[in-house]
DNA sequence: GTCTACCCAAGCGGACGGAA
DNA sequence: TTCCGTCCGCTTGGGTAGAC
């Protein structure tokens, strides 16, 4: 399993890995891995980066992320002071390179197609939970089996996207170590004003390069990438600090200019920050 | 306190060239 | 061939003013 910045050990002989996490916090480095992984979240919430977009993830997600997707974890500690994930990792020759061809598996196509782009499960999920509870106490031949189940649940659930660009080329290790700091200082620095100059020196590139550069990665300009994590954290406020004022929540998520806070909460949630307080 | 319209500076991206 | 720097014109983000 190569994973960028860093590389998580697999042994060479296991096709299907089985693997629980409980942290206070879990693993906030953007990286990519060429195993889908399908994960349940019992504990924990917080952002979640999926190729060029940003999702919020909860308790009780099941989310499936497609092989070489990017993604980067961000746990809010205050929110959940503990986090646990149980995931499943294998790929689409991990059991023959035409198993997955076989006629009476012909469902699963549509599973991987949507794992391309990342999906988050909204139905049948308790059964899939279900499924993910047995594992534990399972045996190699009984998790394969499993796996096949949970694929199959999957497939007729309802999903919705996690992203809507996915870089296709797979990161060397010094990109994934740049676009690594660039999302991990604009997660951590949201709040205050980020300038062109600022950003492109964390990437050490020029401001021109560094445009293109992000540009091409994630099908969007740094700009917009930094507006919606503000605005998905605004939204979080908005909904979970029902004392704070709009001007406030805009002030607390960068946005200088209520103004233009209003402009693009509205571009991005199809509704005014006080619409959306009212709706939620 | 919230939202919209307008305007200007900052940001973006195409074209081109150099380096590896 | 790919990546990155520079130039330059167009686009967009963000600030101000004002209405509700």
């Amino acid at each position: 399993m190569k994973v960028l910045p860093f590389k998580i050990p697999k042994p060479r002989n296991e096709a299907l890995v089985y693997q629980v996490d409980r942290e206070e916090a879990f693993y906030d480095q953007l990286h990519q891995h060429g195993e889908i992984q399908i994960s349940y979240i019992p504990q924990g919430e917080g952002t979640l980066i999926v190729g060029d977009s940003i999702n919020e993830y909860k308790a009780h997600d099941i989310l499936v992320i497609g092989g070489f997707v990017p993604h980067v974890f961000k746990s809010d500690t205050v929110a959940s002071p503990r986090s646990e994930m149980h995931t499943l990792f294998f790929d689409l020759h991990s059991f023959g390179k035409d198993f997955f061809e076989i006629a009476d598996l012909s469902l699963t196509k549509e599973f991987f197609k949507k794992s391309e782009l990342g999906m988050r499960v909204l139905s049948n999920t308790q059964q899939i939970i279900g499924e993910f509870h047995k594992l534990a106490s399972q045996n190699k031949v009984e998790q394969i089996a499993t796996l096949l189940t949970i694929i199959s649940l999957v497939t007729k659930s309802k999903t919705a996207s996690l992203s809507s660009f996915v870089y296709k080329k797979s990161f060397s290790d010094d990109e994934g170590k740049r676009m690594n700091n660039v999302y991990k200082y604009a997660m951590e620095q949201y709040s205050e004003p980020i300038s062109l100059e600022e950003i492109s020196t964390v990437a050490n590139m020029s401001r021109n390069a560094f445009c293109r550069y992000f540009k091409k990665r994630t099908n969007k300009t740094f700009f917009q990438f930094l507006i919606e994590i503000r605005i998905e954290n605004a939204c979080k406020l908005i909904v979970n600090k029902p004392e704070l004022s709009i001007s406030l929540v805009s002030e607390e998520c960068g946005f200088n200019n209520i103004a233009n806070f209003n402009r693009k909460f509205k571009e991005l949630k199809g509704c005014s920050p006080t619409q959306y307080r009212t709706r939620f």
